[in-house]
DNA sequence: AGTGTATCCTGCAGGC
DNA sequence: TGCCTGCAGGATACAC
């Protein structure tokens, strides 16, 4: 479920309840969440202060004092909450996995369903190594259009695709790279190779519009999404192409499509996203 | 080297 | 009502 605006919404709610919380205890309810031993998980991160919150792509980092990251993949239906105080009946998470208990009574939940989520404690050199791998913001302030233009410019993947891989650009998942591709004007299956110069420079616009306005709408929530305080996101109600299959184009009428490649549905409008053969 | 596919897991919606 | 199939916001180990 979650992409970059998703977790970004769920850093600034950490970022205003649990930092400043010193970690007494951490519980895993679920080993297979853990990327490493429950035993060194809690030696790095026990009796840690929580220093602050960052986001990395969809990751989100909460840094603890000795330069300590615990990472957090949300996976499709992670969820991070927190409490001040243990949650009673219909507050209780669902599907808890990982429990961090705090000094202060305080704790945070990491509630995943399916359980594709992540949870991993870093030293600072190994956080950073990591990082380095992956590719660049693309709502950081020196991300370019001529970094996506070079970026696409060697690559003979379909441009979803592309968008898709963390390795090349940080945090786009499979809403957002459809409707940055729509707003563009580019069929998912193009080439990445083949879009145009001024095609590219539609979709960087497209792509960082669309992020920053589901950051505004608190993200996308179409199932299982719910930010720090259990609430939903609003950015379903704006979204353009995603999950419209059968239903009129907001621009032209035509009929949306869905096809899948990648094991992941993309949906599009054949006439204002025509698909141009390869060069 | 770079790409595409299958798989992990649970729950829900829709068809019969 | 119940059973079946397909589908879901992600990441990654493989095969080619």
């Amino acid at each position: 479920m979650p992409e970059l605006p998703e977790a970004e919404t769920i850093v600034r709610g950490l970022r205003t309840t649990i930092v400043g919380e010193s970690i007494r205890r951490v519980e895993v309810l679920h080993l297979d969440i853990l990327r490493q031993t429950k035993a060194i998980f809690s030696k790095r991160v026990r009796l840690r202060r929580i220093n602050g919150i960052e986001r990395r792509g969809k990751n989100i980092l909460l840094v603890l004092n000795g330069g300590w990251v615990i990472k957090v993949n949300l996976g499709m239906t992670g969820r991070l909450l927190p409490f001040s105080r243990p949650p009673r009946g219909t507050e209780r998470p669902s599907h808890p996995a990982v429990r961090i208990r705090f000094l202060s009574g305080a704790l945070l939940v990491f509630d995943d369903t399916r359980r594709f989520g992540s949870v991993e404690a870093l030293s600072g050199t190994e956080w950073n190594e990591w990082s380095n791998l992956m590719g660049p913001e693309p709502l950081g302030p020196t991300y370019q259009v001529s970094r996506l233009i070079s970026g696409l410019k060697s690559s003979s993947s379909p441009i979803r695709s592309w968008l898709l891989d963390q390795k090349r650009i940080a945090g786009v998942g499979n809403i957002y790279a459809n409707e940055a591709l729509y707003l563009a004007g580019i069929h998912p299956q193009r080439q990445s190779r083949t879009v145009t110069r001024n095609e590219v420079k539609a979709l960087y616009r497209s792509l960082r519009s669309v992020l920053a306005d589901a950051i505004k709408a608190g993200g996308t929530t179409i199932q299982d999404y719910r930010n720090t305080d259990g609430d939903k996101g609003e950015y379903a109600g704006q979204l353009s192409i995603y999950g419209r299959e059968g239903k009129p184009c907001y621009g032209c009428n035509s009929e949306v499509q869905r096809v899948v490649f990648s094991n992941r549905s993309a949906f599009y409008c054949p006439s204002c996203q025509p698909f141009r053969r390869n060069k």
